[in-house]
DNA sequence: AGGACGATTAACT
DNA sequence: GTTAATCGTCCTC
């Protein structure tokens, strides 16, 4: 089954719990990799000062102001992908960072794409990591996972128990810190570990 | 035209 | 715990 648009429509802060336990699967590349997700981060535009969107629309986040169930991919640090799913309706920027997920089918795919990946649940433990496995980069911004026809599809939407959802601080950013938009499993092993945003890269 | 910095990772000590 | 790697994007001249 593969997620209708609308289920996606809403503000990311609704749309984040839903994906946890969702399905995302790459057949980019020839070869089918599924992971299903265990972490998210929701993101949100203008008024959001760690969204990417912030700013306002940008030719990098244009499909992020476009509408639901499509992909934003961007690439960071000089060398990583990450990977998100727009939400929102057409002209509200919205998305869910994908942190972290467990490879449920295509793990030998998975780990030739991946490795210095020790270990199966190391695969797509970080959002790079889980776009790498997924081969995303690119040429996947802008796909929409709500067409069957596409390299890259959302499966089966979460309906992970309510109780098993955590919340706590996004990882790696350095503003709007405080914001508990950062959304898991409890208990699960592929959820990353949290760390603080890098400041005065440049201090002495 | 120049430069700061990042929604990170892997490999160190 | 610390740090290098590495370059697209965006802000400031």
């Amino acid at each position: 089954m593969i997620v209708g648009r609308d289920r996606l429509s809403g503000p990311s802060l609704e749309v984040a719990p839903l994906l946890l336990g969702a399905v995302l699967v790459s057949t980019v590349d020839g070869a089918e990799v599924a992971v299903r997700l265990t972490e998210v981060e929701a993101y949100n535009g203008l008024d959001d000062p760690a969204s990417h969107a912030y700013r306002g629309e940008t030719p990098r986040t244009a499909v992020m102001f476009g509408p639901a169930g499509y992909l934003y991919c961007y690439f960071t640090y000089g060398m990583h992908w990450c990977a998100n799913v727009v939400c929102e309706a057409d002209g509200t920027a919205s998305a869910v960072l994908l942190r972290a997920g467990e490879v449920v089918r295509g793990v030998d795919a998975a780990m030739a794409r991946r490795p210095a990946a020790r270990m199966p649940r190391d695969l797509a433990r970080g959002p790079a990591r889980l776009a790498s496995c997924l081969a995303l980069d690119r040429a996947a911004n802008g796909l929409d996972l709500c067409d069957p026809a596409s390299p890259v599809r959302l499966e089966s939407l979460g309906s992970s128990p309510a109780d098993l959802v955590r919340t706590g601080p996004r990882v790696g950013i350095t503003v709007a810190t405080e914001r508990p938009w950062r959304f898991w499993l409890d208990g699960e092993a592929t959820v990353s570990a949290f760390r603080v945003g890098r400041r005065n890269r440049v201090a002495t």
